[in-house]
DNA sequence: ACTATAACTGAACATCTGCTCAGATACTTT
DNA sequence: AAAGTATCTGAGCAGATGTTCAGTTATAGT
């Protein structure tokens, strides 16, 4: 079997590889506890344990998250001592959320009542 | 047993149910059928059987995905005759996939080779 | 009315995902 | 070197997800 389970892209779609990067992107973002954490290390580095006590979820799976973030390069892993430090040095990053929340705008303008989304990103 | 599954936002976590409906529109993207669906109706619009056309999905799953993306409001519905066409006219969505690209060129810098990712959203 | 085509929907199934637990590893302090 | 703290890792489980199949609904053409 060639490449049957492999999305085709005619001229028109994303290229495979491209395409598959892509969602190993937003596969990230797309689960609540990865998405407070990014969020998080949008503003500052925190440390494993400080993030477990930010987030409802066992240091234990925080650390597995961030394996799966730095698997992917998204997040910085940073020693000092005892514990590591994670950061995101990619301001595109940032962006990402930005675009998210101007699309969520945009969505709840087109609604009865609509609030105001983007402080949330007030440094 | 009150908010145990909920979660916890502090005062530097984003507030639980904007964090939710990000989660939400990450989530659409974060499927490589769904991705790609999404990418076209950047460009264009389809019905549901072009696009089952272009990725390797039957119609009905197509179908199922859109159901999705539209309760979110993600796409819109166009009724012609005996077919529907989909699209997206937010702008923001298109927005999203170009710093998604970025982000991914950013990785790759901090790499060995870095291919040009940004063809990819010419017209 | 009947047939054909397009799209939707519910059910079932296999796979994927996120979580915790238990234990391993790394560094620090005494 | 022993104990304490922080992080990592593998295993296992419950719940979510993507897909197809079978059947339904909606519109078009004859």
């Amino acid at each position: 079997m060639p490449t049957s389970h492999i999305v085709r892209d005619g001229p028109q779609g994303l290229p495979e590889d491209l395409l598959e990067e892509m969602v190993e992107t937003f596969k990230a973002l797309s689960d609540p506890t990865r998405a407070q954490i990014i969020f998080l290390l949008t503003k500052r580095e925190y440390s494993v344990n400080e993030l477990s006590e930010l987030v409802p979820v066992s240091a234990s799976g925080v650390s597995h998250h961030l394996a799966k973030l730095r698997a992917i390069r998204l997040v910085n892993a940073r020693r000092d001592g005892n514990q590591i430090f994670y950061s995101i040095d990619d301001a595109h990053v940032g962006a990402l959320f930005r675009e998210a929340l101007f699309h969520l705008d945009h969505v709840r303008q087109n609604l009865p009542d609509h609030p105001a989304y983007f402080e949330a990103l007030a440094e």
